[in-house]
DNA sequence: ACCTGAACACCGTTCAAGT
DNA sequence: ACCTGAACACCGTTCAAGT
């Protein structure tokens, strides 16, 4: 009886992978991303410190791909509440705006890695770049999909988009480090409506 | 010729004022200041790495000591603003909105540590609690200043104040971490101006 | 080609010992 | 009372050496 090269303690079919995944765990676990360790990850997937310095540059790479990952996510639930909603474009966009939230409360680690591996003028990873920018390209669409319909501002979209985001990010920040004194769920979700609604309100374009 | 306690190598005046001091110089020095270590505060004071101990428990006291120093710092930025403006509640409230944003780009790495050290629901550094509250009171004492004026649509004071926080804190977390391509100081003004227009816009009192 | 073992330069933190 | 020196248990990262 050989054992496969899979079941050796030598190789692995994906090492890569398994990283990736082992890291989604142990971040999915902490409440503080930040003290998670490559070592810790290394040990997990039951390899040495160094054998992941053969798929991963430094840490820093293996915390942008759980980072793309996140962003892949991301798009996924932000199109899907899309798809849910009814067909009006402030509505759409609105449910989207809420859905970003739960995804955050949700996934409040990997939301943070994401956050903090994704930068806009940072050409280091091309893939996560990509699955940042997806996933602001839905709600930017749902603007622009408002402003055609007549019912958005016209204008700058990109900057409405922005502003938008700015909302949403930053109320997901606030409820992921416990910033503001909201623990019940139901609340969490008044506040996004609210805050959404509030947005929404003030970009509309002007009824003649 | 005796030196005074504070000349020798041994006694400083006042340890714990200058281990907090050096920190502000170097996190305003670093881009990241997560790489700011406890040891390296104590090289710059010319102290031993145990030294600290005997003024803070810990790393996160001395770092939630800097972060409270920002909340008031941030306090002053946002009052001071307020006075410069009209007397229009909406119009003091979108001048404390965009002095937010622009204290958090103007500090980036202070800012950062002033909101990975505030938690509301933690009461382990008191006085962080106090500063952080202080500066959340102006953003809410201004919204309530709009109630009372009959310009801002009546109902939650505090949940409008955690919508409007959430806008400029998300904005300026996306600024501080180049997750928005704009590097251009009067872009990042505009878009400032935009998201508080939007919002305060949205929160208006309804003309009958 | 892919992984290990051992090493290097760093951390945060503790504690006996010094003044 | 306040600080030092040395130690402990951790890191991220590198590199010769193994298979």
């Amino acid at each position: 009886m050989t054992k496969s090269p899979s079941e050796t303690s030598y190789h692995h079919k994906d090492l890569r992978q398994s990283l990736i995944k082992a890291a989604l765990e142990l971040i999915a676990q902490k409440q503080d991303a930040s003290t998670l360790s490559l070592r810790e990850v290394a040990r997990r997937v039951g390899v040495s410190n160094a054998a992941p310095y053969r798929h991963f540059a430094d840490k820093d790479a293996l915390l942008a791909a759980v980072a793309e990952e996140g962003f892949h996510i991301l798009t996924r639930c932000l199109n899907s509440s899309i798809e849910k909603a009814s067909d009006d474009p402030l509505e759409q966009l609105q449910a989207s705006g809420i859905a970003y939230v739960k995804f955050a409360i949700s996934h409040p680690s990997h939301y943070r890695v994401m956050f903090s591996a994704f930068k806009a003028d940072n050409l280091c990873y091309p893939p996560l770049n990509a699955a940042g920018e997806e996933a602001f390209a839905v709600l930017m669409d749902a603007i622009a999909n408002g402003q055609q319909a007549g019912k958005i501002q016209g204008g700058e979209t990109q900057q409405l988009a922005w502003v938008t985001w700015s909302l949403v990010h930053g109320l997901a920040m606030l409820l992921i480090d416990h910033q503001l004194t909201i623990t019940d769920e139901q609340d969490i979700v008044s506040v996004a409506e609210l805050a959404t609604q509030s947005l929404i309100n003030g970009m509309k374009a002007k009824t003649p």
